[in-house]
RNA sequence: GGGCCCCUAGCUCAGUGGUAGAGCACCUGACUUUUAAUCAGGGUGUCCCGGGUUCGAUCCCCGGGGGGCCCA
């Protein structure tokens, strides 16, 4: 690792460059450059000319980046600069420049920032190239950077120092790319169908909406303790008891749990609710999105994730969760599971128990089934796939079936073999939301600590009136994980949680 | 939290119970169309940290730190 008390010779090399510019009196820290257009825009629109046309036409470029490398021949030599999505030759002759320029040419190393003014042509190789009139000095790169060919491989100072490893590996920079045209293609999506963006609080005073561990803050002045979000639904349906009746949230959510490929403590969900739809609705709203995301953000529905090829066109699979873990022990078990058995509790039980799959003596029957499905069915469920029909036990929040007051209104979509949405019709009756609190606070007191707190305030806004709804959360960055095949959550998280060193 | 694995030059990686190597990078020199430029010369290091065993530890043992994967 790099100390900066002991500087090794390669800095000690740039800064005595930094200084050796300063003192033939270049400005080595200047306020800006006038940049005419990015390195590209200048690929963009040249790279279709011939060396002929550009001869021809002799066009001028006025561009800026960071070099990336130094090819010298004395007289003549070649730079690469970047501005971290396309790379530019850059041709720099001694007779071509001032004296001055020259020398600062001179003095330039691998990663410093640099601003270029010249004529473009192709050279023999056909490389297209900006014939350099003059150089400006406008940064110092005085660490060295990881080397050009291997890029930078250490995944720990990829996260750590993720500039490096946007420098240096363009597949990174790949990645953030996609996943900026995602939320851009989702936000797009949702506001061409009338929904209307909201931020809603990142510090709540209960911390609901999802069944997690919070963290936990405090304010001074009011003198309260604070949670950070575990999920905003609570307050976008209180703003659908206030007439929104289609909003949304691009935003992070706070979870004080593990940290795992797929679990990052802070993650941006995307929830959205929509007055009148029921859960069936939001299915086909959320393949008709998925597909026009990955079109967006990939140019096409079908995706590569590992060994995976995974197709985004709809429709997707749909899958009852008590019919999958059913069948997914039936499989396992070489025999008929009859669906009664995730019924009631005791055979539940046993049938858990044949399994290897534990029980705590809080679970009921819904969440025994929940359990199985989990143990059994998560991992093999690759293609989209919405499973629907949850228990009512492990939804506090969703409206129970019409039929089934066991099972709600309620979907997960699964795509690699891990969950990507939670969506359920929302459960708008202030009396059952009062019920299903009190069977979670139950819960709480028999050990369950991750049960859903009561919340006195978001039951009297549906006292006032809910309209019937549909809601829906879409974990953002596992669904740019399979968007650009990135096996782990930390490489689509710009700055994932690190221990401190 | 448990299991397995990793940590050596700026980067990517070899390697050994006798204080360490390669490629790139870097330094010196040559070179006016190269592109992993080439040619000649140069090795730049707290082998993650601490302790132990040993005549001697980067290597073996114990503890700690950081990271990765799997499991919970």
């Amino acid at each position: 690792m790099s100390s900066t008390t002991e500087e090794s010779d390669q800095i000690q090399q740039r800064r005595a460059n930094l200084d050796a510019l300063r003192a033939l009196g270049v400005d080595v820290y200047p306020h800006g450059f006038d940049q005419q257009a990015t390195v590209e825009a200048v690929v963009a629109a040249h790279s279709p000319s011939t060396g002929e046309a550009l001869e021809a036409e002799q066009p001028r470029a006025r561009t800026a980046g960071r070099i990336l490398s130094i090819r010298s021949f004395g007289k003549a030599n070649f730079l690469v600069i970047s501005d971290g999505k396309a790379r530019l030759q850059i041709y720099v002759r001694q007779d071509a420049l001032s004296e001055r320029d020259f020398q600062v040419f001179k003095l330039l190393d691998f990663g410093d920032w640099i601003g270029v003014d010249g004529r473009l042509f192709r050279t023999k190789t056909n490389e297209l190239s900006v014939w350099a009139s003059s150089l400006t000095f406008l940064s110092k790169c005085l660490l060295p950077l990881p080397e050009k060919w291997h890029g930078l491989q250490d995944i720990e100072t990829r996260y750590r120092q993720r500039y490096l490893d946007l420098t240096v590996n363009p597949d990174s920079r790949r990645v953030f790319e996609i996943r900026s045209r995602v939320v851009t293609a989702i936000r797009a999506f949702l506001i061409a169908r009338g929904f209307l963006e909201v931020e809603t609080p990142m510090m709540h005073p209960i911390a609901g909406g999802a069944i997690a561990r919070p963290f936990v803050t405090h304010h001074n002045t009011l003198d309260m303790r604070l949670y950070m979000r575990i999920a905003p639904e609570l307050y976008l349906k209180r703003l659908t008891v206030g007439g929104m009746e289609r909003v949304f949230e691009i935003n992070r959510n706070f979870r004080n749990e593990g940290i795992s490929t797929q679990h990052n403590p802070e993650f941006t969900m995307l929830e959205f609710y929509w007055a009148y739809a029921e859960y069936q609705g939001l299915m086909t709203l959320t393949e008709q999105m998925l597909a026009e995301v990955a079109v967006a953000a990939t140019g096409g529905t079908e995706v590569t994730f590992g060994e995976h090829a995974i197709s985004f066109a709809a429709p997707f699979r749909r899958l009852s969760l008590r019919e999958a873990a059913r069948e997914a022990a039936s499989a396992k078990l070489g025999e008929p599971i009859p669906a009664e058995a995730l019924r009631d509790r005791a055979s539940a039980a046993a049938l858990a128990a044949r399994l290897g799959i534990d029980v705590a003596p809080s679970m009921g029957a819904g969440k025994i089934a929940a359990e199985i499905f989990e143990a059994l069915c998560e991992d093999a469920l690759i293609q989209p796939t919405f499973v629907h029909d949850f228990p009512t036990e492990v939804s506090p929040l969703s409206k129970q079936k019409p039929d089934d007051p066991d099972t709600v209104e309620r979907f997960e979509l699964y795509i690699a073999g891990f969950e990507v949405a939670n969506a359920f019709s929302e459960l708008n009756d202030p009396v059952e939301q009062r019920r299903r609190f009190e069977e979670q606070l139950a819960s709480r007191a028999g050990g369950d600590d991750e049960a859903h707190a009561m919340d006195e305030d978001y039951i009297r806004a549906l006292e006032h009136g809910m309209p019937p709804a549909g809601g829906e959360g879409v974990g953002i960055d596992r669904l740019v994980m399979v968007l650009t095949n990135s096996l782990s959550i930390r490489d689509v998280i710009l700055f994932p949680l690190m221990r401190p060193r």
